[in-house]
DNA sequence: TGCTTGCGTAACACCACGTAACAGAACCGC
DNA sequence: GCGGTTCTGTTACGTGGTGTTACGCAAGCA
């Protein structure tokens, strides 16, 4: 499973940066949104693995924008909402919505249920969800998610331990941006793949990385799909759809 | 401790067979019901662990029903409704209903509310979980309650020790849920299914994980059925009714 | 050129897990 | 009760994965 993507929907900039910003920080990808626009734009962009939708949308109605997206798509849904009256939490779920809360929330509930919402859709659209990620390819190497296996370009199979698998969904997840080593850290314990702390204080992604790429490079001396950013940490750098060197 | 047995009590056909359909596909047994007489007869029949229970049953009423099913028996009841006015959920919880769940709902959500409706029923009263399973399929395996044996797909039986077969049901019963090895221990001695008390220092329950896992596993050296989770525990990973790996 | 800082990685240590082997308990037919 | 069989927890050892440490090298800078 990839860092999970979120969008972030709420016309007031102050809460969705802070949302975003507080997303982010919990090692999750937060895309904000500002109206039903942006939605359609960003799901159509890119994978989106869960949406946090206000229900007061300046002049838009949440509740309507979350039946209709789920007319369409089987993406999960979080209505956000000051108004916790219960007739309004009925329509939240009537609509679809996977879980319902109201603002102001504690954040460690909000993370609770996004986490619980995230499982909940992984294990139950296995189909949908495994389809798209059960063979990815970059540059000439194919990931097979089931087996935790990657085919080389020239068709040897290669087999990757569970934190090499998640460091490489991380790369993939993020591609061309630099991540720090805490930021790795972070997402790969998010994404629980991988049992570890995330102890600032050792090597461990040094070293992770490093066992990656003896397995997935060429040639591990010259890293070309994991590179360097001295001082800052490590990218993925190429393109991750058609394996074209950036 | 079985696989949970529900019922499904719906006048209109095609919301019965989906709802049914989708509970077995998610590892539940679901008996479908048009009314009242069936319910008696099934629960007469069987054991049953939940009742889904529709309020508007052409000219029965639900809530009723449920009233009356609730003097004489302890079996949950999640009431099941289009109408989701607020009174209407408070007469569901007065007289008894276990929880209450809107139409259209969210399968994940249904789901969720099933589950922890059947934990709470579950740690409240273990009494009526004591009766025994007669015969009980899983991923082409057929497992015998009187016996204490299993038929593989391909017809050869097996014959499983006490614990073993503890061990089985306890996996049966929380499909794709990770179970600590803790936990595994305190439900094979609730269950009776075994003596021993869940000396949390040794590897018991390691051990009997592999027995179970050459007894049943096709390879027991790469575990299809019973994974384990890294740091946690062991999870029963397959689809209960169907056998379709997830 | 020499110094400093950051990175790569080999070697090591540790931990979780699988499992073979063993020993005691329970069971069973006699 | 008795001898054998089966069941089951314990122990011990092997294996693989992962973080830590230490050392050497490369990059950047004065």
């Amino acid at each position: 499973m990839a860092i999970p993507r979120l969008l972030v929907v709420d016309d007031d900039a102050e809460t969705r940066s802070m949302l975003t910003q507080f997303l982010r920080q919990n090692g999750f990808i937060a895309l904000p949104c500002q109206d039903e626009a942006s939605i359609h734009q960003q799901m159509s962009a890119g994978r989106v693995d869960l949406i946090l939708l206000d229900v007061m949308l300046g002049d838009e109605n949440g509740v309507e924008i979350c039946a209709r997206l789920r007319t369409e798509q089987e993406v999960p849904i979080i209505l956000v909402s000051a108004l916790s009256a219960d007739h309004q939490r009925m329509a939240g779920y009537e609509v679809g919505a996977d879980d319902y809360i109201a603002k102001p929330f504690n954040p460690d509930l909000l993370l609770a249920r996004v986490r619980a919402v995230l499982q909940r859709a992984h294990r139950s659209s296995s189909l949908a969800y495994r389809r798209r990620i059960s063979t990815l390819r970059f540059a000439g190497w194919t990931y097979l998610g089931k087996k935790d296996e990657v085919i080389s370009p020239d068709g040897v199979q290669v087999s990757l331990s569970r934190r090499e698998t998640g460091l490489l969904k991380v790369f993939l997840a993020n591609p061309h941006i630099p991540l720090t080593r805490e930021e790795i850290a972070t997402a790969l314990d998010v994404t629980g793949e991988g049992e570890a702390q995330p102890e600032a204080s050792g090597r461990a992604i040094d070293v992770l990385v490093g066992r990656l790429r003896t397995k997935i490079e060429a040639n591990p001396k010259e890293p070309r799909l994991f590179r360097t950013e001295r001082g800052v940490g490590y990218v993925i750098s190429v393109d991750v759809e058609t394996g074209e060197p950036e």
